[in-house]
DNA sequence: TTAGTTCTGGAATGGATCGTCCATAACGTA
DNA sequence: TACGTTATGGACGATCCATTCCAGAACTAA
């Protein structure tokens, strides 16, 4: 009956995305969002609602994705190898911030610090984005403790926060100009510190210790 | 000879900072800091040039103030303490984001998160900032070392790298909404971590595990 | 084909915002 | 005390911006 879009919500959104993420939200037009879809005001505006719920709408896809990044590289798999997906994650997040020559850091870190502290949607969406990590590296350490590759007396919900915070630190860091290669070199020195169990000792963080790909 | 400035340029700069720490560089007219300086325009902008430079201002002296904190705490003492201080110096920084109930985060992240893809002399100035944070973190691993309180085998500038990342890290993940008590913990875990001399083993990192004021 | 519905895009609107301007005030010096 | 210089602060102009509006287009069901 009615007349069908002519855009694709998805990439309509994902242009939306590149314009916040770049200039920020107060930071952003409208007429920006609007050059860069395609789109015209009207259609923008019938669509999304305002400017406002259009970036809740951008946020949260963005924290949902980051959600989904991290539960790809850790669950389901065997205990013997959870060691290696928490490296693996957390080398990931140092590559994408080490390789980030721009500088333009990640939409969570930025909407959050522009917009949490007067926006309860920001506020309660970027700490349900903490816990979620959270959740998914202490269920990781915990099965890493169970294969013997974390110390066992270690609280794996103090480990967990610790890894969520250098990789949020890591981001932090990336984005206020630390070099590419110390940011790399953190994600090996925060694996490496991790306490092994007694009797299968690593080497320590010393300076010419590998990379764990 | 002429009239003389009958405003405290420090107060002024203090004042102007409270508005671009909240309401960040964007979301702040320069009304509000005419308004909350008590200056008229004429003044503010004969004192200050644009909103531009007042804030590059009022965002350098943050900086500096961020790096004398960290020089307060670390710098100058016995090799003995160098540990204490650090621990000291980690657990002022938790501190302060635990107790920021307002989430209004720290002005180094949110300008750096907000300009400094855009603006190079707000990069600058930050990774400036990283870097000599990181370069007091290191002396005072160097000294902890010497003293036999950490792995001389580990690498000063990795262990610094890390505790830079995990210190702003923190300030992330609090202004993200992760509880307070969690971030108290995160300082624990950070420093319980690093790497001990052989012979001379702390408890590990378990549940139970006291603060170290 | 026609009627009803939604989509489209750009013009219009109302308010906000940056920076300038200027008449006046205040101060030191001669 | 008079003068030169700078400070003051509010009005003003030009621009910018979020949002609304509307006239026409596109599509489907009957």
């Amino acid at each position: 009956m009615p007349r069908p879009r002519a855009f694709d919500e998805h990439q309509v959104l994902e242009r939306a995305r590149e314009q916040f993420w770049t200039t920020g939200y107060a930071g952003t037009r409208m007429d920006d969002i609007a050059r860069a879809t395609g789109l015209g005001k009207g259609s923008l505006y019938g669509a999304f609602g305002d400017k406002g719920k259009l970036f809740h709408r951008v946020f949260g896809d963005w924290c949902t994705a980051v959600v989904e990044v991290a539960e790809g590289r850790l669950t389901g798999g065997p205990d013997a190898e959870a060691l290696d997906r928490l490296s693996e994650y957390v080398h990931l997040m140092a590559e994408n911030t080490a390789s980030d020559t721009e500088h333009r850091g990640c939409l969570l870190a930025k909407g959050t610090a522009e917009l949490a502290e007067h926006d309860p949607a920001v506020a309660g969406r970027s700490a349900e984005t903490m816990t979620a990590l959270l959740a998914l590296l202490r269920t990781e350490i915990g099965a890493a403790q169970r294969h013997g590759d974390i110390d066992s007396a270690a609280d794996p919900e103090r480990l967990a926060a610790l890894l969520l915070t250098v990789v949020r630190g890591i981001e932090a860091v990336g984005k206020a100009g630390l070099d590419p290669e110390t940011v790399r070199t953190v994600a090996d020195t925060a694996l490496a510190v991790l306490p092994v169990p007694e009797g299968k000792k690593r080497p320590a963080t010393g300076r010419g210790q590998a990379h764990e790909k």
